[in-house]
DNA sequence: ACACTGGGCTAGAACGTTTTAGGCACGCAA
DNA sequence: TTGCGTGCCTAAAACGTTCTAGCCCAGTGT
């Protein structure tokens, strides 16, 4: 049996304050925003009278009223690796430039749209969207409120800015790796479907099976991106197998998922079999021995820039939408071997 | 050379959309809210002119003006794999108690004081806490202004709703597991300095050790929470090692940076040594093999507890602030074997 | 003497909602 | 008839900030 809603009890104001200090509350927000416009005799009183009422701003007052909230919403995968990777660099280049930071995450449950809802209901200056998954059309919606920064994905239409990787580069990067080691029969596992993510990938890696002369043996396997997806993909793998002594992973998760499944089904790796991952993130970081062989994103760099790119969005820099593609780079660890 | 900040252009409001839909703006408020006292052909007209218009609620506006905002505050350790698990759930639990998530996140450079912070500027009805590291101190003072519920740590004085495993009967699982695989000579790399939930789980393995008679066989390692630290650790570990031949990690991070560190520095996992988790979180479960042998928290199961203890202190039920310690479970993986 | 500047400050409007207090019309019981 | 409740609706007052306009006063150049 619930009782009653409790009454909140009363909260001490920005008007407490400047009674308190016997200024007007107009004073006491350029006090609290540090900006001219007080004597320092003023300064010390609004702070003193605040500190002992014990007052504490209003960030959903100050959020309505302000021009602009310096304020950035982030939409991200709480299951992904590489986005956890990238959210301390985006903590810190936002709080450089004075911005706060608006957390929304996505889940097997909580989807993408309903994120991106939340951030846009709280008027967020410029929304940071790590490996976006909705259609174009609905970023392109989204983007005519405030601008869009994503993070890891290749748009067709121009739509905001856009950080991400070669994945051309980084998937070539990742097939010579294996073919220089001598295999021949090189697999790929994509991100599942409806990943607009995963198409470049998987071009990628079929451009560089060819440039390397190996059109005929390609094969792409459905994969997904968690781990669960990469234990199932390594199902697949077996059932159907052919003469693959060689995978490359959509990404890390995935290709976690693989090494595991297949240790565990007996197969060894890289003894059996060689897998590649892809991101760099501290998950691929952490396997037994020297980690995961992967593609590195460069995560830290990545986040600067993204932040930087909407920080400049949000103060009118109202240039032509652009790309900024890094180029990654290979990582080796002990899950890839010469082809025994 | 950045030009001028750009004026927003205007957003359409609830007046708009009453403008439109010949009503007042009150009314309009009634029809987004779903509460009764509006006619049903004025829902219509409403929503209609709402589509119409491309109207979007002012979350600030809701939060600033509403008596409970239904809004939790989340703050959580970025880089933990077991607050990652916690999210999913935590977010699930929300929803169907028709409340919304505010995330924020601590990390190496912003505090959880800072996140902390955050959250109770956005007027928050409650705090969800994920193994909080703030001295108790603190945690009073914020647990005046509002509802806290800490998740993972024990709490000396009464604050709020706590949430947690039984540490005392965890490490027990653990070193009992390792014992009857015939290791005498276990070791605890703990939490790190300054990190009171280590406490218990040093005080754990302590009575543990004494409980199986090996008191004089005790070893405390400094370690961390992370699998950085974990690393670190095994250096060492190694450098003044006596005859261990397991150890008990702080948390499934730091024992997977063991893990891997042990491994490329020639020690065999679990051949030399044999390395227990804690926490079960999907981190441990993705080890080659069968997975990182690891001391189980119900993720799930506390995520649910800790929204439905803070829906209640917000919805008044003003009993004495209760704890809830669940029992933890042993996995066993294949990071721990019989004492070769 | 004058106009002008600029620093410090204040009053009051604004931001976009929700809530309060009440009005109107209708039906129903006494 | 009066009295009273009920369903739908509106006007206006909040919520706690920031912004705008303008006042006062001292200093400064003419």
């Amino acid at each position: 049996m619930t009782q009653h809603a409790v009454e909140p009890k009363k909260r001490v104001t920005i008007k407490d304050v400047a009674r308190a200090a016997g200024v007007s509350p107009g004073l006491v927000s350029i006090v609290f925003n540090d900006v001219p416009g007080a004597s320092d005799a003023n300064r010390r009183r609004v702070r003193q009278a605040a500190r002992e009422l014990g007052y504490r701003p209003d960030a959903r007052a100050s959020l309505l009223r302000r021009r602009h909230a310096r304020l950035l919403g982030v939409s991200f995968f709480v299951q992904s690796a590489f986005h956890g990777d990238l959210l301390p660099g985006i903590y810190a280049a936002a709080g450089a430039a004075g911005y706060e930071v608006a957390l929304s995450g996505w889940t097997a449950d909580r989807t993408e749209d309903h994120s991106i809802d939340a951030l846009v209901g709280f008027r967020c200056d410029a929304l940071i969207l790590l490996g976006p998954e909705a259609p174009e059309a609905r970023l392109e919606v989204v983007a005519e409120d405030l601008p869009v920064i994503t993070v890891g994905r290749r748009l067709v239409r121009p739509i905001g800015d856009s950080i991400r990787t070669d994945d051309a580069v980084g998937m070539r990067l990742a097939v010579e790796h294996l073919a220089a080691l001598g295999h021949r029969d090189i697999a790929h596992v994509d991100g599942g479907p409806d990943n607009v993510k995963a198409e470049d990938r998987v071009a990628g890696y079929r451009a560089a099976m060819e440039a390397a002369g190996l059109a005929g043996r390609m094969r792409v396997i459905p994969g997904g991106q968690t781990v669960e997806a990469g234990a199932e993909a390594a199902a697949r793998l077996l059932a159907g197998r052919g003469a693959e002594t060689a995978v490359v992973a959509f990404d890390d998760d995935l290709a976690w998922g693989l090494v595991a499944a297949l240790q565990a089904a007996g197969v060894s790796v890289p003894g059996d079999l060689s897998v590649v991952g892809y991101d760099g993130s501290r998950l691929s970081r952490i396997m037994p021995l020297s980690g995961l062989t992967t593609v590195r994103q460069d995560a830290e760099g990545m986040a600067a820039l993204a932040v930087e790119r909407a920080v400049r969005r949000v103060e009118g820099d109202d240039v032509a939408p652009g790309e900024i593609v890094l180029p990654p780079t290979l990582t080796i660890g002990s899950s890839s071997a010469r082809r025994a």
